[in-house]
DNA sequence: CTATTTCTAGACGTGACGTCTCGAATGAGA
DNA sequence: TCTCATTCGAGACGTCACGTCTAGAAATAG
């Protein structure tokens, strides 16, 4: 799904090459590594051929990053529950979810990676996967503002900037992920209870 | 100086070329980026052999890492300068300051990237850099609360991954670096005024 | 039936990898 | 002064994935 358009005439894209490729990237991830996955390697586990895997991605990052998608689930709730606080602990509990997701974290770590040894990888990666999670955030923030439920001086970016930044930096400089103290605590950050009991 | 020991006998190690070495790894980094860097071209532009080069480090990014030591100012200030506001301040103009220095952003880019491909540099690049740099701001919170300065509910721990989270966020998934009304931000925001004015 | 496109399969030249060998230079201990 | 361990620059070597390419079969719309 990332290269050409469809044409009119000829014989149409196997699905099932597709998915076949999809999850032979993901599972060799976890099996092997990103930096031992190699395009050959895809192709041959999903049983096709090299010029297939080279037609629809241009990179073996593209090709985890839409087997990302398909494997787990991304959609988050941006759904209006009265409370700045409850979105954002639905907003965060989802999250944590996803990261706890078999495989999501491996390849998280080497979609983020790739995205910094290749700048165009990096646009797709942005308006892919980054950009879309920020977007579900930022509503959330717009939302409470025009509610007077959002402590002052909390723009919708910067709080994108500290959550995604507070989620990123433990997936990629530590081995923590998010659990119910870190929510706990951003949630009384954010609301401005940081300061009395 | 990441591998081997200090023989008695024998030729000594060049200082000569290992600044050779640490100054062509930067230098060609900014120049082709850092997956274009090869061994093999640092040590031509070095004048050394490749041996040279592997004899004393394992990865490029080892090369890297130590060579940012060397061309950039890693020190970061931890005097006692009486109020927790006061020392966060000098602390993030400190980190505003090392991303500003020229070809920093690049190579921190590509170091955190290398430390999520490689398991053994990522422990190295904890080592070496990251925790170095949380000890610091660990410190500060620490004193704080010693002195009574700090925001309940606000461990050094869980700011040290929202600080760090924040600026590598930065570097890694936008395009911006921290400014003034950052730095101004997260002080109103450790410092527990976010919900009032 | 024809034109067009996708498919699997694999050959091809390229380039960096990491190891190895070579002979010269260096320097501490005998 | 001699000896011998060690580092030095230089480069040869086989290996492997890269991305491009060709070939021929299969599928599909006009």
């Amino acid at each position: 799904m990332t290269g050409a358009t469809t044409p009119t005439r000829g014989r149409k894209r196997s699905e099932q090459t597709r998915l076949a490729i999809l999850t032979a990237a993901y599972e060799l991830t976890t099996e092997v590594g990103f930096p031992d996955l190699t395009i050959e390697g895809i192709a041959a586990r999903a049983g096709a051929g090299k010029q297939t895997v080279y037609r629809w991605w241009p990179t073996k990052a593209d090709v985890l990053l839409e087997a990302l998608a398909l494997k787990a689930d991304l959609k988050v709730s941006i759904a209006d529950q009265g409370s700045f606080d409850t979105e954002l602990d639905t907003f965060l509990r989802d999250s944590a979810a996803l990261m706890a997701f078999p495989g999501v974290v491996p390849v998280l770590r080497s979609l983020m990676a790739e995205a910094q040894r290749d700048a165009d990888f990096r646009h797709r990666f942005q308006d892919g996967f980054l950009t879309k999670r920020r977007a579900a955030l930022e509503t959330v923030v717009e939302r409470a503002a025009a509610r007077g439920d959002k402590p002052a001086h909390l723009t919708a970016a910067f709080a994108a900037d500290l959550v995604f930044g507070l989620i990123w930096y433990r997936v990629l400089a530590t081995e923590r992920l998010l659990d119910q103290d870190d929510i706990t605590a951003v949630r009384r950050l954010l609301n401005g209870h940081s300061g009395e009991e």
